[in-house]
RNA sequence: GUGGCCGUAGCUCACCGGGUAGAGCACCGGAUUGUGACUCCGGAGGUAGCGGGUUCAAGACCCGUCGGCCACCCCA
């Protein structure tokens, strides 16, 4: 193996996998098309200094996780971990915030983080994000959004919805002291893990995996309580219409996510079916982050999904049906067979421009060509020798099961091979 | 950043201190003249991740290193 591989954590889709993820790409550009959604497409460069600003500096992210380098004018740039802060940037500085909108964008994001299943370096998110609209019905559609897609993709039964309300950032201070003032009388129970997080961001405590911090929290301060009434009203008004509409969520008043930027709903689309990553798609509402940006204050909600994460959650289910390589194997022996071959072959292509129409190529015994075709999947191979060049004909053999009476190989004028593919194929 | 498991043919894996490192699948060729699959026959393909050590002898044991997977952490 030759020392140039690829950079750890950054993978390579192979001709084996493209078919999942174009399956799940054009599903999701399906279902936001149908939502009235808009693509929108950024650099996958940015200036450090915003993600720093909207991702909150104490994160994970920002503190260690992130591809930034000086360009050549010493300016810090980076890799986008995550897709909101370009795009808010971007809906602010192209005066797209005059109205409301839906927008979606998709493509690699880059967090340094240690590979493993469904977690690497360079991955894969679709976002979407909706722009001045404040009210809980916009929260709503998103999450109904998401549910149609799961339902499209045939996983809805491998993901549940976790739900939660975080507030506003003055009830969330008034909670955090509260909960770290709970959790410093008892410092001698918490993990130490949970311990680090007391100064640098307290609430992160909330959804840790250590049993005996868990049962700490079940007497600790909840969040909830520290709600204001605008806040409580918006998380009711959502939960009521996600009833209205049958779609199932556990509240988790545990769910308090990891950036910054979120106040009022937070959620998380989770499944128990991808090792040791849960969340498969996860969001929530930002009212602030358009201001703290530079642009005006517009309320705006959105969620990423992980690509990768829906790609496995798919093929768990093995529920993409793979197609054949080629519908059609043309075969000739003989450099005239192969020319004629070549002249009704492209004529073909272009009365089925919906067929995959492969001319075998590289030479080769009738034979080997033949096992070619087969190997193909192809139905029916089309073959040139001399003494079709002779009769202006062509040789059509069917490979595989079919109507019943159809003889296994037929010889056809040349000007009649349209004729007998159509017929064929309407059978 | 920490921990566990693992690097042998294109792929999945055997052999687990001793002869020229094997199998299945895949690949190539042949089994009648111009015809696939199934079957049969044949062939090609490996400095056993890399470096060092122990030993008369190492793919197997030890150390290091690089890479992979999974988990912690974090997150989509």
């Amino acid at each position: 193996m030759s020392e140039l591989t690829a950079i750890r954590g950054m993978n390579d889709i192979l001709p084996s996998e493209t078919p999942s993820w174009q399956y799940v790409e054009r599903a999701v550009e399906n279902v936001l098309a149908s939502y009235g959604y808009a693509e929108i497409r950024m650099p996958l460069v940015e200036k450090t200094a915003l993600f720093q600003r909207s991702i909150g500096a104490v994160t994970d992210i920002v503190e260690k996780e992130m591809y930034s380098f000086d360009d050549r004018n010493g300016d810090s740039m980076t890799l986008r971990p995550e897709g909101t802060a370009g795009c808010v940037r971007a809906a602010i500085q192209r005066g797209l915030l005059g109205s409301p909108q839906r927008l979606w964008y998709a493509g690699p994001m880059f967090r340094y983080e240690r590979p493993q299943k469904g977690r690497q370096r360079q991955f894969h998110q679709i976002g979407v994000e909706s722009f001045g609209v404040p009210t809980p019905d916009m929260d709503t559609e998103l999450i109904l959004l998401c549910d149609r897609l799961w339902q499209r993709l045939g996983i809805a039964d491998s993901v549940s919805l976790q739900l939660n309300s975080i507030g506003n950032l003055p009830s969330r201070e008034a909670y955090r002291d509260a909960l770290v003032c709970y959790l410093e009388k008892r410092l001698d129970q918490l993990d130490e893990d949970s311990r680090r997080r007391l100064d640098s961001n307290p609430l992160r405590i909330l959804d840790s995996k250590n049993k005996a911090t868990q049962a700490l929290l079940c007497e600790a301060p909840r969040l909830a309580d520290y709600l204001d009434d605008d806040a409580r009203s918006h998380f009711s008004r959502l939960c009521d219409l996600l009833d209205a509409v049958g779609v199932s969520y556990t509240v988790n008043e545990r769910l308090v996510r990891g950036l910054d930027y979120y106040n009022k709903t937070v959620f998380e689309w989770v499944t128990d079916q991808l090792g040791a990553q849960g969340a498969v798609c996860a969001g929530g509402r930002y009212d602030g982050l358009v201001l703290q940006l530079g642009g005006k204050a517009v309320p705006a909600v959105g969620f990423a999904m992980g690509m990768e994460r829906l790609v496995l959650l798919l093929q768990e289910h093995g529920s993409v049906q793979e197609r054949p390589e080629a519908d059609i194997y043309v075969v000739s022996a003989g450099s005239e067979a192969q020319r004629e071959a070549l002249v009704a072959t492209q004529a073909l292509r272009v009365a089925f421009p919906d067929l995959c129409i492969q001319q075998h190529v590289g030479g080769g015994s009738l034979k080997s060509q033949m096992k070619k075709a087969d190997k193909s999947g192809a139905s029916l191979a089309l073959i040139w020798g001399e003494d079709e060049v002779a009769d202006n004909s062509v040789s059509v053999k069917f490979l595989r099961e079919n109507a019943v009476g159809q003889a296994r190989q037929i010889n056809v004028a040349t000007n009649r091979l349209e004729k007998t593919v159509r017929s064929f194929y309407a059978s």
